[in-house]
DNA sequence: GGGTTTGTGAACGGCAGATGAACAACTCGA
DNA sequence: TCGAGTTGTTCATCTGCCGTTCACAAACCC
C-alpha cells in the first residue's frame, strides 16, 4: 500500500512503526548514514515520511528536514517531525511545510497530522485521493490520472466514474445509476449510461477499461482486479 | 505587550490564559457572539489568537477557523487552534496556515507551536514573493508582474488572484469563491465570479491566462503546470 | 437463427461559460 | 458640490462543448 520512511532510531521507533503499520502504512526505516532512501525495496517517494528528532545526530533533526525539503525527487513527500517535549526548546528547525508532533502522542494525533501534512502537499485531504492501481482519482479537484499522467473527464463521466470507483464490486442497473448519478429526478433512455460507460472505459485505457464489468441483463459494476 | 486573543470557552480557557500571561502575552477573552474582535481594547491586530475549539459550537471551529483566516485586518494573524484529542476525528477543519494544538499539552509545547505559528506567518511575509513561471505576486504590496514588468490589477481581481494562486490545485465553486474571496455576508450573482476570471485571465496575458482552469459545471481552479 | 442485449459511430440540441458593453457605486480633486 | 475617472456588478448575446438520443452493428443466449 503507502510507503512510510522513518527516519531516526529512538526507541519510539518502533512504537512508531507499529502505529503507522495501524493507520494502513508499510513502515521502512530508513539508515542514519546520510541517505534519504530506505535501504531496500523500490525507490517510489513514500507516502509520508517520519522524522523522529530524539538522538538524531549525523545528521542533525535540521539539516534532515533541509535536505528532505530540497530533494528534488521527494519533494512532494508530507514530513512529519516528532520530537520529545523537552527537545523543543533546543531551537530545533522544523521547516515550515513539516508538521510538528511532540511525544508523547496519541494514535488519533498521528492521524490528524498525517492528514494536515499530507493537504500541505497535496492542497486536499488524503481521503479525497482515491488509488486503484495506477488510476488516481483526485475527488477534490476532479482531477484523474493515470500512470500519473493526468486524463481529462467530462462531468458526467467523472461523476459516473467516481460512483463505481467508489461501489466497487456492487452491481449497479442502468437505472439504479441514473437514479444515483443522474438524479432522481431523472427520466431519460437506459441507454445513456451505456454510451457514457463506453467513452468512460476508453479514456480508462487498455489496462483499467475492463475494470468497468458489464453484467447481462443486470448492469454494471467496478472491480477493481 | 503583545496581545492574544482566545476563542472559546471551555474549562481550559483559565489555564490557557494563564500560560500565555506567563508567556508574556496579554490575553484577551473573545465572546462567542459572532464578533471576532474583543469587547474592549483597541481593534488593533493581535500578536496570536488561540482557538479553543472543545465546546465551540455558534460558530463552529471550522467556521471560526475560516473566517479568522479571511478576515482583511486580522489576516497576518498567527493562528493556534487547540483541541481535545478525541474531538480531532471529527475531521473539524483546521485551516491550513494555522497550527494544531492537541490537549494536554505543555507550557513548552506551546511556546514551540506560538513561535512556529508566528513563522508561518512572518516567513509568508517575508519571501512574501510568490513566482509561478514569469508571473510574479507580491503578496505585501499588493503587486503583480509578468516577465518583470508590471501589471496593474484591480483590488477584486487581485484579491482572487491571489486566492487562487495561494490555494492551488483545489477546485472552489463560484459560491465558495464569493464566500471566500468576496465575504461571508456577500450576496450576488454568480455570474460575477466569471466576469472577474475573464478580467484577471485577459490581464494575465496568453502565457499565464490558462493557469486558471474551468472546471465546467464546478467552477475554478489553479494549475501551476 | 431469431430475439435480446450491448457496443459503436454520428448527429442533434441545450446549456454552461465566454465575451462585450452598459450600468451603478465609489473615490478623489478642483 | 460637481464632474471625471475608476471599479464592481449585471445584462444580453454568442459560441462551443457535452449530454443525450438514434440507428445500426456486434455479441450473447435460448
Amino acid at each position: 500500500m503507502s510507503d512510510a520512511w522513518i527516519y531516526g532510531s529512538t526507541g519510539s521507533a518502533d512504537d512508531t512503526s507499529r502505529l503507522l503499520a495501524e493507520l494502513g502504512f508499510s513502515p521502512h526505516r530508513v539508515a542514519a548514514n546520510g541517505t534519504l532512501r530506505p535501504p531496500a525495496g523500490d525507490s517510489r517517494a513514500p507516502a509520508l515520511a517520519v522524522v523522529l528528532a530524539n538522538g538524531l545526530e549525523q545528521p542533525s533533526c535540521a539539516e534532515l528536514c533541509a535536505r528532505l525539503a530540497a530533494d528534488e525527487e521527494l519533494g512532494e513527500v508530507p514530513v512529519i517531525v516528532a520530537m520529545a517535549s523537552d527537545a523543543l526548546g533546543e531551537g530545533i528547525g522544523v521547516a515550515e511545510g513539516h508538521e510538528l508532533l511532540v511525544e508523547p502522542f496519541t494514535s488519533v494525533e498521528l492521524q490528524a497530522r498525517i492528514a494536515r501534512a499530507r493537504r500541505a502537499v497535496n492542497g486536499v485531504d488524503h481521503d479525497d485521493i482515491v488509488r486503484v492501481g495506477s488510476l488516481e482519482m483526485n475527488l477534490a479537484t476532479y482531477q484523474v490520472a493515470i500512470g500519473g499522467r493526468p486524463v481529462d473527464f467530462t462531468y458526467m463521466e467523472y461523476e459516473l466514474l467516481k460512483f463505481l470507483v467508489t461501489h466497487p464490486k456492487r452491481v449497479f442497473s442502468r437505472e439504479a445509476l441514473l437514479n444515483r448519478v443522474w438524479g432522481y429526478d431523472y427520466y431519460g433512455g437506459a441507454r445513456t449510461v451505456d454510451v457514457h460507460v463506453r467513452r468512460v472505459r476508453a479514456k480508462l485505457g487498455s489496462e483499467h477499461a475492463s475494470r468497468i464489468k458489464t453484467v447481462r441483463s443486470v448492469g454494471y459494476r467496478w472491480e477493481e482486479k
